[in-house]
RNA sequence: GCUAGCGUAGCUCAAUUGGCAGAGCUCCGGUUUUGUAAACCGGAGGUUGUGGGUUCGAGUCCCACCGCUAGCUCCA
């Protein structure tokens, strides 16, 4: 016998071998049918095993999972992946299977597959799989030891699942299969009791992947799909999947006239509309008056600067590829570049020349002015490249920059400067240009050229902890004053085994252990994700979601020792010796463009008052209070509000009509009545009319709500919540 | 950059197997003089993303390029 605890207290003595969803039949039926998995000390487990098997606890404390549960539904995801790619494997010859995990509230398999799948296939995969749900077969677990599951792959076919076993999941003694009639699969479990459990799926998406998620590994294709206990509950998240994409800020920043993004100006270059950049001043001059007050000073440099600048820094020779190349004053050097990178046996991006091709090039670069006569052409490579090398480092060349730090660290430089000096903060709206690959652009969001409200602190390593927390205060202080609470902070630090971040192990240690100090000091709760720093330095960074659940890094304070350790920055300490100070890098929204366009969809467009591009519009009731609209238009603009008087000829109605879809924050009808006692008739965006008063007690209201810049969403945003189960479901 | 999909008026979309490019909104002109989410009439607006090809004939089929979307990879 064996004693099994339920949730509410009670004792249950079962036979030995009795499962989960035993136990539910000796409950209800209608428990038997609704039990998906089980839940034993917070692990996500199989209804159909044996209890006494899974955990050595007794009693053995069970929670049954019914249709209900969050973690039900990963499970029930997760098995539907496996009926997806049962299908996919009838329909198609010599199918490879990668991983299916759940993801949120979808699930994808990756399949090593030659034939492209595309979306006209769907519904055949989505019939099969409908033909396999009616089947309603179990899901059976077995296990193997490791020679035997290698032979089992083998004999399947499914040499990734090979690879993996050996690679992936060298340190298991034993794995475990699930079979599903003639699919068997390599698979961690949990799964449904039978596939008949599945009542609403779909087949969401097909897009490319690469085996174990590294481009230079093969090329696999991914099936994205969804899937429900009921048929209702997948209308309604693909209903919300269509709400949440209204509030996309590339679809209301142009029906707002906020901004565009012109391919004759440039893939990701964007141009800020008047209102957009309304917005973004506003910003500007509320975060400028913040800096003021804590002590930082405005600086401006200019948007290019010597490649050699960049090669000390170190995001030259680390992010070639990201960066627009080097400009030249000659207009050899673009060629003799390339040249220099074709004949670098490390850099695989570039081949190098044949003998041919070299002739030419050669030949292109006299054209344009360099000294060809004595080149060596038939010598070695590297007297080819010392050469050419030796050329370029004559040329004047600068780089669109890519960052701002270098620019401050030289305005620190040039001062001597003493430890009473430090903190020194300088403070620029830098605009940066980054050549981020084209599937990477999105609208604001991920841009090639982007204005950083950034910042430079250089203080003494006494002071590190300090400022550290006083930044990320700041950071904190304006996701508050718009209203954004929905974020989550992340210590981004380096990847040990990476070879992609320059400095010292200690130095790294150091500015890592600060951080994560501060972080628990200040109580802000963090995760902790290893290889996402830059490449100088640790950063907390402010992540949020887009209306389609995308995170993005707003915010961001970063810890550096390195870049003062490289441009050998110096004060003088009370002992008159020379010391080091520490960088700090912060930019409370990130970019400009980026916060803008997630403050877009975070309001679905309509701003609160103090950030709306038009505050107010006066509506005259006709032509004949024209004069009076003007009037009152006049007078609140002589009171900073950015306000229009609509004096077209139509109804009212419509007026109103077109300034609620503009989602303006207030509407002032203003008719004969309100002209005679010097009032208005205040509609307001959210609450609807609300009645007439004073044109004084109109002001005083708007005055209030703006300078405490109030904020009121119409609508929270939904994405938030779509899709966030972290069940242990999944692939090994 | 890779995989898949898409590109018709400023916007949203239509155009039968390849057979005369169309509608609503916006915009412009006029009529209307209006009380809290659309008054009425008329007009303009296009080398169907660009370039090539197949065809008697291409928005529709093929190729290349440009751009957009989702995902992947990347992300200082």
């Amino acid at each position: 016998m064996i004693q099994v605890q339920l949730p509410d207290g009670t004792v249950l003595d079962k036979d030995d071998h009795s499962t989960a969803l035993d136990i539910a039949a000796g409950i209800s039926d209608g428990l038997r049918r609704a039990t998906v998995a089980a839940d034993i000390d917070g692990q996500v487990v199989d209804a159909t095993r044996p209890l006494a098997e899974l955990t050595d606890l007794r009693p053995v404390p069970l929670k049954l999972l019914t249709t209900r549960d969050a973690e039900a539904a990963a499970v029930l995801r997760h098995s539907c992946a496996h009926i997806m790619a049962r299908a996919v494997m009838r329909l198609y010859e010599g199918v490879g299977l990668a991983f299916g995990p759940v993801r949120g509230n979808t699930f994808y398999y990756d399949f090593d597959l030659d034939t492209p799948i595309r979306e006209d296939d769907f519904p055949k995969i989505e019939a099969e799989m409908k033909r396999i749900i009616r089947e309603a077969e179990p899901f059976e677990r077995f296990t193997m030891n490791r020679a035997d599951s290698i032979q089992l792959c083998q004999d399947l076919g499914q040499e990734l699942k090979v690879e993996h076993i050996e690679t992936g999941l060298a340190d298991h003694e034993e794995l475990s299969f699930y079979r599903q009639g003639e699919f068997v699969d390599l698979c961690r479990g949990p799964h449904l009791p039978h596939a008949g459990m599945v009542r609403a799926f779909k087949v969401l998406s097909v897009a490319g992947s690469h085996w174990k998620g590294d481009a230079s590994n093969r090329p696999l294709q991914r099936l994205y799909g969804t899937a429900f206990f009921d048929k209702k509950e997948l209308r309604a998240w693909l209903e919300q999947l269509e709400e949440a994409k209204k509030r996309d800020h590339r679809v209301l920043g142009s029906r707002l006239k906020l901004f565009t993004i012109s391919p004759e100006v440039g893939q990701g270059l964007c141009l800020w509309l008047p209102k957009g950049a309304t917005i973004r001043a506003t910003l500007e001059d509320f975060i400028r008056d913040e800096l003021l007050r804590s002590g930082y000073t405005p600086v401006y440099s200019p948007q290019i600067g010597r490649v050699e600048m960049y090669e000390t820094s170190g995001h030259f020779p680390y992010y070639r590829d990201s960066q627009f190349a080097p400009l030249f004053g000659h207009s050899a050097g673009q060629l003799v570049d390339y040249w220099i990178r074709a004949l670098d046996p490390d850099d695989a991006d570039v081949s190098p020349p044949t003998a041919d091709q070299e002739q030419s090039l050669l030949e292109a670069a006299r054209v344009m002015g360099f000294p060809a006569d004595d080149f060596p052409l038939n010598g070695s490579t590297d007297d080819k490249r010392r050469r050419l090398r030796e050329w370029e480092r004559q040329q004047e060349r600068y780089l669109l920059r890519p960052m701002n730090c270098p620019h401050h660290v030289q305005m620190y430089r040039a001062i001597p400067r003493s430890y009473r000096d430090l903190p020194v903060r300088l403070a620029e709206f830098g605009t940066v240009y980054r050549h981020e690959q084209s599937g990477e652009l999105n609208g604001l969001l991920r841009v090639r050229g982007f204005t950083q409200d950034d910042a430079h602190l250089f203080c003494t390593p006494d002071q590190v902890e300090e400022e550290f927390r006083k930044t990320l205060q700041l950071v904190q202080y304006v996701l508050d004053a718009v209203g954004m609470d929905d974020y989550r902070v992340q210590l981004s630090t380096r990847d040990p085994a990476s070879d992609k971040y320059v400095g010292s192990e200690e130095l790294w240690e150091q500015a890592e252990s600060t951080l994560r100090s501060v972080l628990s000091k200040a109580d802000i709760p963090f995760t902790e994700v290893a290889g996402e720093a830059a490449f100088y330095g640790p950063k907390a960074d402010f992540m949020v979601k887009d209306c389609l659940g995308r995170e993005w890094q707003l915010g961001t304070v970063q810890l550096d020792y390195n870049l003062p350790e490289r441009f050998e920055l110096e004060y003088i300490g009370p002992d008159n010796r020379p010391h080091r100070p520490v960088m700090i890098h912060r930019a409370p929204f990130g970019s400009m463009e980026r916060f803008v366009g997630v403050l877009i969809e975070h309001f679905a467009g309509a701003f609160p008052l103090w950030l709306a591009p038009e505050q107010i519009r006066v509506l005259p009731l006709s032509e004949k209070s024209d004069a009076y609209a003007v009037d009152v238009a006049e007078r609140l603009q002589k009171h900073g509000f950015r306000v229009t008087a609509d004096l077209q000829s139509a109804r009212v109605q419509a007026k109103i009509r077109e300034a609620q879809l503009e989602l303006i924050p207030y509407m002032l009808i203003v008719g004969p009545r309100e002209a005679e006692q010097n009032a208005v008739s205040v509609r307001c965006r959210i609450d609807g009319d609300l009645g007439v008063m004073s044109f004084e007690d109109a002001l005083d209201r708007f005055i209030k709500e703006r300078d405490a810049r109030t904020v009121r969403q119409i609508v929270k945003s939904t994405m938030a919540d779509v899709g966030e189960t972290t069940a242990s479901v999944g692939e090994y």
